[in-house]
DNA sequence: CTACCACATTACCATCTGGTAATATGGTAG
DNA sequence: CTACCATATTACCAGATGGTAATGTGGTAG
């Protein structure tokens, strides 16, 4: 099989790169449990409301949350759950090697008396 | 449940980010069928020396590659084949909202006469 | 020893990006 | 209508980052 082409790769790379900033990530967290307007976003992650409204933007045009304007308010909602199987994937990998490294400093211990 | 706090996000972005440029993803695609050496990448890849050299040194930081010596050269292979069940979620949802977006432009041309 | 090869590192630049203040927009209340 | 609130947008800056040329390093051959 050919290695796949920049072309190919760059949408990956991008929908990587939505995620690769803790704000977005603290936004993404905060939806879990439900839909929030702006101002509750703003409350439960302490951000900027100028940033958040920029990170939304963002998180919305790469399909990861849905806008639903409602009277005066603007909810926001998690549109494919499917994101917190990736963030937890991550999450074993990184638990993982935590649990190596801490496995390594224990052999080390036990090599002086 | 509490929201996580930036300090818990911190690692997973960083995890993310590493994964978010297409230089790193063509490098490790190419390693995919096994172990290269840098020439090796350098020439799969199309990168040039420089920079191939950083994001390998990128990639071994955050635990996705392993380097090993041998002789002259210097062969680096993935450390943990879970990489690639991220990438292919991601090109699962990539996937999933283009067949979407073919779907409404089909509804689109079906409106006119 | 010297010459050479593979790889790593450094220095530098152009570009991008997150944060924020200021401003605009748009809906609601009175 | 005006006043006000929630959200979006703009302009701008400081810091981070990818690419590359030049240089450093270390192993091998002869």
């Amino acid at each position: 099989m050919i290695d796949p082409t920049p072309q190919v790769l760059s949408p990956v790379a991008d929908y990587f790169k939505v995620l690769s900033e803790v704000s977005r990530l603290q936004v993404l967290c905060c939806l879990k449990t439900g839909a929030k307007n702006v101002t509750e976003i703003i409350q439960a992650t302490g951000l900027g409301q100028a940033n958040v409204s920029k990170h939304l933007k963002v998180l919305v045009q790469a399909g990861m949350l849905t806008r639903r304007p409602e009277g005066i308010n603007v909810y926001y909602q998690i549109s494919d759950p499917m994101i917190f199987e990736l963030c937890e994937l991550v999450c074993d990998l990184l638990a993982i090697r935590l649990q190596e490294q801490t496995q390594q400093i224990e052999q080390l211990k036990s090599l002086r008396p």
